[in-house]
RNA sequence: CGGGGUGUGGCGCAGUCCGGUUAGCGUACCUGGUUUGGGACCAGGGGGUCGCAGGUUCGAAUCCUGCCACCCCGACCA
């Protein structure tokens, strides 16, 4: 175990909170909620980025940027929009500081006509030059992203799962048809879920959200739910179908090859900085961070082990030749000759950041005309020759185990469960998700969170549905839903 | 917003109850040397308005008053 990082089994707050701060993913700020994403923390989130990027504009979207603060008055436009994030919103009233008694103050002439809101999410000022933007059906569909920072007044924060500030990516669609808008809606459910999966090797369940959880706004709100270590479920990203609420409440209407003005339909999506914690909450332990290599900004680091000068030049130039035959496969890989520290310190930091594969060289292994491998997802540490190295085949079985791992843990904590006394107890001890019936009712669910905290994560897309009842009220129901404690 | 706690070199803390030399320890940092297969060692060095403001006192990190910040636990959220 890590010197540095309390254990998870002893204490998973400060485990999480230790683990993104010696990792070198954060500091602190001296904001309340917000944090200081370091360069390797970043280097992380840009990969994700990348990789995201890149399948947005294969599928035909385009980025653009749209401004970080929004009129109060496009607020009262949507109005269960407003609702959903009233509660939350950081609102800026002046726009001028002046010195008194030698301290600074703000200027209370400077208060601003209208005041206005630091973004919680973009609907209402996109939606807003949509109006300006859309006047006929060749305009459509219209596929913008954004790459974005917002801002959200959470009471309790945490990095990366939940903070004052966080960076995203918002998509905003626009579309001639519903038809059209559901499916988008559905293809970038899909995106995120290979991304996630295949990148970021979290398991995930997609579904609905009940209306009680549905996105303000929207007429349906699609999400992936993936399963924390600690038994408690993390919403990964969300997909909404607007249906016409907001092209209604901005007047978005284009018109149609036969003349007639209708109502554009929407879609927005988006994925955030959140993902970051769920690869913490999934993958990491007691030594730190464990990054799947399709993610990792240093897939392979080599650290050279020697005893003398003569010995260290003849490790390095051996660590060299690895480097960039690795390099030349498209690997990314880095050489760790600091003379500061001492191998043992070099390995403990390199597991501390999540390095999936690290390899050791040595004048014993000159000798041998052989290398160590140390497999951070396993903890695995085997003695290779020169010839035998594969070192491409090792990251994807990696990136393959981590997934299997945590797909594995998943299915073993999801429960199947017709008792609501059984449903309690299992919440109570484990914790994981539980596939329940519920009568399709706002106050059955609400009840069912008040008894146990647990609500419901989603209903899932991917089942056929079978009658039953309701663990609740015992009355009908079409199907399962999947309940959680959730973040 | 309710309950609990903490503010002292970059980080982690001791000292505060019971005021009194130059505010201490670990770690990190800088210099030199020895080291290097699982977080090395020795020697030397730099770094603090003790959260802020006011008060009591010959004297305040320590006592009093007010304020501020942050963290943790419960009800909202990607």
């Amino acid at each position: 175990m890590s010197r540095l990082i309390t254990s998870r089994s002893k204490d998973p707050n400060a485990w999480y909170s230790d683990l993104v701060k010696h990792a070198g993913l954060v500091s602190k700020s001296s904001v309340r909620g917000c944090m200081v994403i370091n360069p390797y923390g970043f280097s992380i989130w840009e990969r994700i980025q990348q990789i995201l990027d890149l399948r947005l504009k294969e599928t035909g979207h385009q980025n653009a940027y749209f401004p970080l603060m929004i009129p109060l008055s496009h607020f009262e436009k949507e109005l269960s929009h407003v609702e959903g994030f009233a509660k939350e919103c950081a609102v800026v009233t002046h726009h001028r500081l002046c010195e008194r008694d030698k301290q600074i103050k703000i200027d209370p002439a400077s208060e601003l006509e209208e005041a206005l809101v630091l973004r919680p999410t973009s609907e209402t000022t996109i939606w807003n030059t949509y109006r300006d933007w859309i006047q006929s059906y060749r305009d459509l569909p219209l596929l913008i992203n954004q790459w974005a920072n917002v801002i959200r007044w959470e009471m309790r924060t945490r990095p990366f799962l939940r903070s004052t500030e966080f960076l995203w990516q918002e998509g905003h669609t626009a579309h001639a048809t519903q038809e059209e808008a559901q499916t988008e809606t559905l293809d970038l459910l899909d995106i995120y879920v290979d991304l996630v999966e295949n990148t970021l090797a979290i398991p995930v369940v997609k579904g609905i959200k009940t209306e009680s959880e549905r996105f303000a706004g929207a007429v349906e709100t699609y999400c992936l739910e993936a399963l924390m270590h600690d038994g408690k479920a993390l919403q990964l990203g969300t997909s909404h179908f607007l249906g016409q609420n907001f092209a209604k409440a901005f007047d978005v209407k284009f018109a149609k090859q036969d003349g007639r003005l209708e109502y554009v339909w929407g879609s927005s999506w988006g994925v955030s900085t959140r993902l970051m914690g769920a690869l913490i909450m999934v993958h990491g332990d007691d030594k730190g961070l464990v990054l799947p290599p399709k993610l990792a900004p240093q897939q392979v680091v080599i650290v050279p082990i020697y005893y003398d000068e003569e010995q260290r030049k003849e490790v390095c130039t051996q660590a060299q030749r690895f480097q960039s035959a690795w390099e030349k496969q498209g690997l990314r890989v880095h050489l760790d000759d600091r003379d500061l520290h001492k191998p043992g310190w070099k390995f403990a930091e390199w597991e501390l950041k999540g390095v999936p594969l690290r390899v050791a060289i040595g004048p014993a292994d000159i000798k041998n005309q052989s290398i160590e491998l140390f497999r951070r997802d396993r903890l695995e540490k085997i003695s290779v020759s020169w010839e035998g190295v594969n070192v491409l085949g090792l990251l994807d079985e990696i990136q393959h185990n981590m997934f299997q791992t945590a797909k594995e843990r998943q299915q073993k904590h999801t429960h199947i469960t017709d008792d609501y006394d059984e449903f309690k107890e299992i919440l109570s001890q484990k914790g994981g998700f539980l596939s329940a019936h519920w009568d399709g009712t706002t106050e059955t669910e609400a009840q069912i969170q008040q008894e146990t905290q647990a609500t419901i994560r989603c209903i899932p897309l991917s089942q056929n549905p079978k009658e039953g009842k309701c663990i609740r009220t015992q009355k009908k129901s079409s199907q399962r839903v999947l309940f959680a404690k959730a973040y």
